[in-house]
DNA sequence: TTACATACCAAGCGCTTGCTTGGTATGGTT
DNA sequence: AACCATACCAAGCAAGCGCTTGGTATGTAA
């Protein structure tokens, strides 16, 4: 799902995942008009909400008319879906392969601040702010849906930090942790500005760790 | 402002304060038309979103007309916007008189955190949602007078943050402890349930301090 | 008694919205 | 050559939206 993301300046092995994505059609195809159009509605989302985005602003963001829209989904919250759906399979692809990269539980966590870290202030920022923001713009059942999957991704995270509690490192409750690193992390979005202002994202990482005052290894 | 509070349980000085906001005119009257308005909007404008709510809905909830609403309210964005402003005007007023009564730096900033998550999780907790979730539904000349009202509450947290600093208690750059404080409170208003479970305020107040990793006093 | 302000109602206007409909151009398959 | 699926356009419909208008009931003050 390049659709989602800022073509090139990808991950070698991002690439690699994502590939492998498209082909099992777990994630649209970006040169797809379906994919063009779900990394406008991301960028749409974000920037305009979207109850305030209407099917005419996608329908012009991609130069068709509005009506042609519902030829690629059945209705405009579909592609809500389809965004935040297709997202959450990528992100939890990459953050499975930074997981298993890393060697030491300690390292493994520091993967997972850095993945998600870079998730909602890089490429497939857009879409991951649209996770965080329009939630409720989903009905009830398309909720249910995505909750789903978001356990998946939930419980990489819960994985690494009850190893870590086991180890002895972690002091607090894994889950109250993984609480508040969810809203700690996703906030970047609101004022994290890499582009200008000394503080890289492995600087950010590194805070964001030391704040959880793990035990030394 | 009880107008966005619960009545009842509310702490003493609290109630002071708000008397003394609505003696300024710094809030609304709850008892009034425009300040049961106001709590009946925080409330729907956070279970359905801002754009999801009809004027209809607001002045269903209070029982009128919907044309009868413009009687108060000029546009349907000012009503929303008076969410915001009355909530910081009343929040800012709170955490002030919690840092003023609280004796070391240490101690100062404790009384912030815990008065924040109670605004977050309390009897505020609507507007304050509203406050988080809702932002990009006003203009951005609305914006930039609740921006204004927004600094000088930030600059309570930042006195606070910066004095440990000196004190070398806290290692971190205060700025970005700020903002990942900001993200983790607000997001407890996703997850935090004192009502079932056994976690209470205070003990969550604990374990946001301890996952700062302050130096000892 | 008159005068005026406040708080509301009843009705509805004009616009935008998501979505539908009927049709056409294109390209691949048999 | 005949057929059909795909991808679109042009036009517009029905519903819902924020907000306006003209009027009425109530209370207060001169």
């Amino acid at each position: 799902m390049r659709s989602l993301l800022k073509p090139l300046d990808m991950p070698v092995n991002q690439e690699k995942i994502l590939q492998s994505l498209i082909a099992d059609d777990l994630v649209s195809d970006p040169e797809s008009a379906r994919g063009r159009l779900l990394r406008e509605a991301a960028g749409l989302f974000r920037d305009k909400g979207y109850e305030r985005t209407t099917v005419r602003d996608l329908a012009a963001a991609v130069g068709i008319q509005s009506g042609s829209l519902f030829h690629h989904f059945r209705t405009k919250e579909d592609i809500l879906k389809a965004v935040m759906v297709e997202t959450i399979r990528l992100n939890t692809a990459v953050m499975r392969a930074a997981m298993n990269a890393a060697g030491s539980n300690r390292e493994k966590l520091k993967a997972l601040v850095r993945a998600e870290l870079e998730s909602i202030n890089g490429q497939t920022g857009e879409a991951m702010a649209v996770l965080v923001f329009e939630w409720r713009s989903l009905s009830e059942a398309s909720q249910a849906d995505v909750l789903t999957l978001r356990d998946i991704y939930e419980a990489l995270w819960m994985t690494a930090l009850n190893a870590l509690k086991e180890d002895g490192a972690l002091t607090a409750d894994p889950f109250i942790v993984r609480r508040m690193l969810a809203g700690a992390l996703s906030w970047t979005v609101t004022w994290y500005r890499p582009e200008r202002g000394g503080l890289t994202l492995e600087g950010l990482t590194d805070q964001v760790i030391a704040m959880l005052g793990l035990t030394q290894p």
